[in-house]
DNA sequence: GTCTATAATTTGATAGAC
DNA sequence: GTCTATCAAATTATAGAC
């Protein structure tokens, strides 16, 4: 993977957390990465394997860094909701596959199997650390939404508000 | 309100609760409703405006509708989460009001003001049935990441193993 | 790998006839 | 109020030079 293709995905996916699948444009990533259009398609052939590509490897990080903390004994549920909030408070934005699923019919086959994954393994890593399905899900609408709230209302202490009560 | 003005307005609603907003064209909505996508700019000048007065009518009509039922003397929670399960289990889609919130930076300030409003009357409504600020901001923030994940996963009860958690 | 140039389509919006 | 016709701009994508 080339330095311009993770700059690349770099910029889209800071594009998608902001305004969403459709809020995006090949000829902005090139501008935010100081490359012509062109170029980005000789990166990535189509939109839509970009978006699969960005969603992809946002899950594999995402989840890696929940692996990671939750090895060293911390306790799961706070490990979930830090991750989140160093996001949110780090930019301001959705989390990416939150703003790709809030508009899923918008999305092609290729892009929405990514953004699934994410929810999927999710709940299952949550399941894994001995939650049930209900908790589980629960968790993570809760983290999903109160970075919706957060972010449509420029507050990230409503983040905080939402998530108070998982924490207890 | 003419039967053509209101009609475009239904068209918008559905395709903004599954797409967002960069996700409908005036085409679309024309074709959906059987006139030309000029008939849709004379009814509504510009797509903004479009949007915003489907975001205002959304919000007057969900919060009367909340209004009522709380004035029925049903529990307050219970009304909301039956509001938003029967949006969801009626067609499968978002909150347009979520949908919109989630791709907030792709919004022009028009309809983002009216997005914005919907979560301020919600958690001002919310505080006014005696829930403390955090208990609110939890409950709105929960109702909206279920919805999310139920329609990303194609599966409803994912909504209800979510909202369990606020009904007990 | 990146560029210029351009094709093909879609978009929001307007002019003017009826 | 709705239509046909059209515009200007933006979109994804490709061809071919360097």
């Amino acid at each position: 993977m080339s330095d311009t293709a993770e700059a690349i995905m770099d910029a889209a996916e800071r594009r998608i957390r902001g305004a969403g699948y459709s809020g995006f444009s090949f000829r902005e990533i090139a501008a935010d990465v100081g490359v012509k259009s062109a170029s980005v398609h000789y990166h990535f052939a189509t939109k839509e394997s970009l978006g699969a590509a960005v969603a992809h490897r946002y899950t594999q990080r995402f989840m890696s860094s929940i692996e990671r903390e939750v090895a060293e004994g911390r306790d799961v549920i706070e490990v979930w909701v830090q991750a989140f909030r160093r996001s949110l408070y780090g930019d301001g934005k959705m989390c990416l596959c939150g703003a790709l699923a809030a508009t899923s019919q918008d999305l092609s086959e290729e892009v929405l199997i990514e953004v699934r994954r994410f929810f999927e393994l999710g709940l299952e890593r949550l399941v894994e650390s001995g939650l049930s399905q209900e908790r589980a899900t629960h968790v993570l609408a809760t983290l999903e939404g109160a970075m919706l709230l957060a972010n449509v209302l420029s507050r990230p202490s409503a983040f905080d508000e939402a998530a108070a009560a998982l924490s207890t």
